[in-house]
DNA sequence: ATGAAAGCGCTAACAT
DNA sequence: ATGTTAGCGCTTTCAT
């Protein structure tokens, strides 16, 4: 800077002003500068800048995802992404893995390079560790499962009210026996669609077969896997809610496999690529990825902005998408033949 | 660390010492200064820190993708960042989509924060704007598709021979008349997979009939016009090569709307979530996105451990995975009915 | 093994 | 409208 300074004949402080466009400076020796810039191919150094300034920001936020690759968080990405580049701040990612002390290494790093804010879908059973980050001003936002011993904005899509809806969509076209594929209660998201789950059943004064609930779910190839199991068992379900995308991929294929993907309903929780180009078509609960991290990004810049009310959790809806797959009826319990 | 020396009661260097794992302290001081760290909640700053070093690494990398939501370029997006994390640096991720400009901003914007390296995916058509960056040290990596006026290291997948293989495929399956759905040409990736189209052609003595060669696509309803144009035209197609992954979810959306896709074949370029349990299951040319990225980030920091041989290229092998809808038979030319 | 002091490149007062 | 100077928090000599 000292170098461009003397270049264009000015102080630094001038150049200073003009690299970071303030007023004050005439027309002409912004002119100059510029040229000076140019010329030696000047970088401005934000750190050098982020060290001296009163508000220390790094127009700079970290996202701690599951994974970046899987499409539902890749697609949240990109709704933190337009958001944040509207403010001409850019974004860390980075994966976890649902392991805990992966996200605590992820945030320990972001927290280093003095991010100005977090959003992260959680992976930790405790985040009571951000809140001295908190109270130094880093901005944190929680997106598709809550915080844990941690006070924090959040959003979440309705998944008690999306099972809900799935399995009522089932009952509806005459299913008592719906299998349930679900994840690792320990993963909010997993816990809250099987509450969904049970509540409908209780609702519907439908029993809940605790053979034809499977959690603890990881791939879709555990679900391809569990779903074999059970629709070839002693009480086989003649509908699956399969709770998350991997999980629909892998009770699709389980069920082609055995050709029962005409027979027995499915209906998903969260949308797959392709879903409605396969026989039948696959019915889902569609969440609003790119929302959902949208809505984070609004309410991390809006903490970023000053604002001190209370936390907030936002819930966005999810909506039911009859494709096929859904309504494929029950066979009827007095032992004839299959579908209406 | 003022602080933190003070309560320790040791002199600064002590505790920046510490903080970086040097040697030179005595244990019982190591312990004295981390308890001091942890008491006071303590945040190393690594703007400071870089601005001091004489290495000046900021142990960040960045990574311009198309779009980070695109199934091809989050996959590509993990790679990298595993092969990151194994080296402590983490990873700015940004959308350009196919916009030369944002790429540019995007790139301006990582150089700003001093990134040690950047890996992108190129949209710019002209990369010479980049040579003062890596005159000045920053690695640069051109994945997915090579640089334009820049001698940079690059890794690509093998896109002639990719599109070769699947209209030898096809052709081998009888088809004459063969479409071609692909991007703009100004893509590099779209140009290959056309030359390796255009060239299988020519070593199997088939013509090209430009009119079911289309180019300039880019969605997967864009495809889904196309295709459907295309099948429904004066001189159908029996066979679809589509180019790129949205372009064979367009391909097989449009074949099923028209009761088509068990009677015209359908390679695509790039694997698809469900193509394997589509009826008929896709047949596709899978590259391996993960495996580019690490590849792209095993050169970047090659470079940053000081390698400064000649620039090298490195192209990833693609692979033919039969599944179905490649295998379908042109109809007998002598008119008699479809499939062998 | 440890500390004092200089200075990285910049911005913010406070000048003029 | 522009320049001078102090100092952000750290690392690095160079001491001891």
């Amino acid at each position: 800077m000292l170098d461009v300074a003397a270049l264009a004949g000015v102080g630094v402080t001038t150049v200073s002003r003009v690299v970071n466009g303030k007023a004050g400076v005439s027309p002409e020796t912004v002119e100059r500068v510029r040229a000076a810039i140019e010329r030696l191919d000047y970088r401005h150094n934000v750190h050098a800048s982020i060290l001296r300034r009163s508000d220390a920001k790094t127009a700079t936020i970290g996202l701690v995802l599951e994974d970046v690759a899987n499409p539902f968080m890749s697609a949240l990405h990109r709704g933190v992404e337009d958001y944040a580049r509207s403010r001409g701040v850019l974004v860390f990612a980075g994966s976890c893995d649902e392991d805990g002390r992966r996200e605590q290494e992820l945030v320990g790093a972001l927290r280093a390079r003095r991010v100005d804010g977090i959003i992260l879908v959680p992976a930790a059973a405790d985040h009571s560790y951000l809140l001295a980050e908190v109270r130094l001003g880093t901005a944190v936002v929680f997106v598709d499962r809550p915080a844990r011993f941690l006070d924090a904005d959040g959003v979440t899509s309705d998944n008690v009210g999306g099972a809900r809806v799935a399995v009522e969509h089932l009952a509806a076209h005459g299913h008592q026996t719906i299998a349930h594929l679900g994840a690792a209660l320990s993963i909010a998201t997993a816990a809250e669609r099987l509450r969904g789950f049970t509540d409908a059943h209780a609702a519907l004064g439908l029993p809940v077969d605790p053979d034809v609930v499977r959690t603890g779910l990881a791939t879709a190839e555990d679900a391809q896997e569990a779903t074999t199991e059970l629709v070839t068992g002693t009480s086989p379900p003649t509908a699956v809610f399969s709770a998350q995308n991997y999980f629909t991929i892998g009770a699709v294929k389980a069920l082609r496999a055995l050709g029962l993907h005409r027979s027995v309903a499915v209906v998903g929780f969260d949308d797959v690529v392709l879903a409605d180009a396969l026989e039948p078509a696959v019915t889902v609960v569609a969440q609003d990825p790119a929302g959902l991290g949208r809505t984070a990004a609004e309410l991390l810049f809006r903490r970023l902005d000053g604002d001190v009310s209370p936390t907030r959790q936002v819930v966005l809806p999810v909506e039911l998408l009859p494709r096929g797959s859904g309504e494929i009826r029950a066979p009827q319990s007095d032992g004839a033949g299959p579908r209406a």
